[in-house]
DNA sequence: TTAATTGATAACTTATAAGCATCAATGGAA
DNA sequence: TTCCATTGATGCTTATAAGTTATCAATTAA
């Protein structure tokens, strides 16, 4: 067994198709065929389930794809530690986040490392909850900053920031800040909600302080992006519940008014694997 | 780079000496040298400082060790396991069942389950009759407790439980069991049912017996949850007709009397599909 | 000084991955 | 139904690169 062969069997359980898959590897189709089938030899199981129709991964292949991504990940991720081992850098993390956490928490941590560790690189994405849990399940991701109320078993989490819900509504909007007191006033509004694919917890929370008010919520416009729901919000589209540290960064025509007595919060929370064998995340967990 | 370049650096970093550690892998020096040359070149980097002295790890190769280390027990952990759940040793395995399954069936076979193969973990999941044999078929689930007449072709069923039927009343009820003598005793009187989408069969049968009976029932409510059902008997609501074996485990104000001189009966089934490719399933079939 | 180490290099051999052409089986469209 | 496009598998050939042998220069110990 090589490499080889985990890369091209992680090829065809992605594709489920052997040509496509060759392709994607700049293989031929039956070279891909015969190596599959001589890993399955090795292995002594059978991975895939293949006729002329297609191909499907048996359950035990379904196990082997998960260790076969998180292996080809760690190596990934153990050649960019050599580079910046070997270059003098103590190491690299790699950090997912929410574009909701990219306002306070992030820059304040990003600070905070190069103070006390200058030679440690990061590299930043932003991902949903879900795929940031997925990434570092698989080794693919170092930290990860998440609005979720709980993790598999093998992640750890930490809450790092406890913020309050704010509406966002167009700057002219007749409500203002003092005559608001309850969510309730805006029942026959639009409303705009970051997608529930990219956070249940938020959008179960947001339809909470809704029901919390007695109504039920006509979502109109559902967005990944903070930027793309004020853009919504500022064009009159609708109006919009998000956490207030988003307030701060846009330059938008829009109003946030804190939403007053309502139980409802939103928390941050750093999640983390403790297997990781980076290095340098174990140093980082320290200072957040 | 290829686990054969990972497996010659782990051993030429353990002898410290080409020669010792190209005689241990079975190949010649030179072969070895140049593995490892290709190695470095690929990941960039320098591994081991060699003079014709002999040979040393440097710091980023101390660093590369210990990953590889890492990385080769990995893999050889999932062969093994490989091998485990190829053969059902180890295994998820996901059953539906019917609320009313959960008293007698259930239990006893969750712990053969674990008594014979205490490594297969299973999913539970209580669903009605439709939806199980449904997602059996798109091997949603690879087990299935039900109350059938019939399944469709690709399936198959065994029945496990025979249960006769009995009548609920509200503890106080002024008939008692030794008056009890027929269902038509109660014609007057309201009847909760299970949701006939829930069990079509069981509708039918309880319509059965109260045709039999001489009378056509009132039926006042419908409820897919036994609990639920117990509830509205327990405040007078009316009585019902369920399966003798769901008396146990719950703690209500409500009579159990069996109904006496019937020929209906409900049987419990577990279905599963042949063509289902999870090992796990045939071992457990085995025990049921 | 000599003999015995060390790892590196050049030239050659061989194993095998990859490629091409082609096949049989299946499924959808006409 | 028939036809055509698509699926993965197979036989044969080619090319890549791993591995071999022979040999080297450099170092150390006797």
């Amino acid at each position: 067994m090589e490499l080889r062969h985990l890369l091209y069997f992680q090829a065809v359980a992605e594709e489920l198709n052997y040509r496509k898959a060759a392709s994607r590897l700049f293989i031929s189709q039956p070279g891909l065929s015969r190596q599959i089938k001589s890993l399955e030899d090795e292995l002594g199981v059978q991975l895939l389930e293949r006729d002329q129709t297609g191909v499907e991964l048996t359950p035990t292949g379904v196990f082997f794809k998960g260790e076969v991504d998180f292996l080809l990940n760690h190596i990934e991720s153990t050649k960019n530690q050599l580079k910046a081992i070997a270059s003098g850098k103590v190491g690299e993390l790699r950090i997912g986040f929410l574009g909701s956490a990219s306002n306070r928490v992030l820059p304040e941590l990003l600070k905070k490392l190069n103070d006390n560790y200058p030679l440690i690189s990061t590299s930043l994405e932003e991902l949903s909850n879900s795929i940031q849990v997925e990434m570092i399940q698989k080794d693919k991701l170092d930290l990860g900053f998440v609005r979720l109320a709980s993790v598999p078993e093998d992640l750890e989490m930490r809450p790092v920031f406890r913020d309050s819900f704010s509406l966002v509504v167009p700057e002219n909007h007749p409500v203002q800040l003092a005559d608001f007191h309850s969510v309730s006033q805006f029942q026959d509004e639009s409303f705009i909600l970051f997608s529930s694919d990219y956070s249940n917890y938020y959008y179960d929370q947001i339809m909470g302080i809704c029901r919390d008010a007695g109504f039920i919520p006509n979502i109109r416009h559902k967005s990944v992006h903070a930027l793309t729901i004020f853009r919504l919000v500022e064009n009159g589209l609708g109006v919009a519940i998000v956490p207030t540290s988003l307030k701060e960064g846009y330059d938008l025509k829009v109003r946030f008014m804190e939403i007053p007595g309502i139980p409802q919060f939103t928390e941050l929370s750093v999640i983390w694997k403790p297997k990781n064998r980076n290095p340098t995340l174990s140093r980082v967990i320290s200072l957040v």
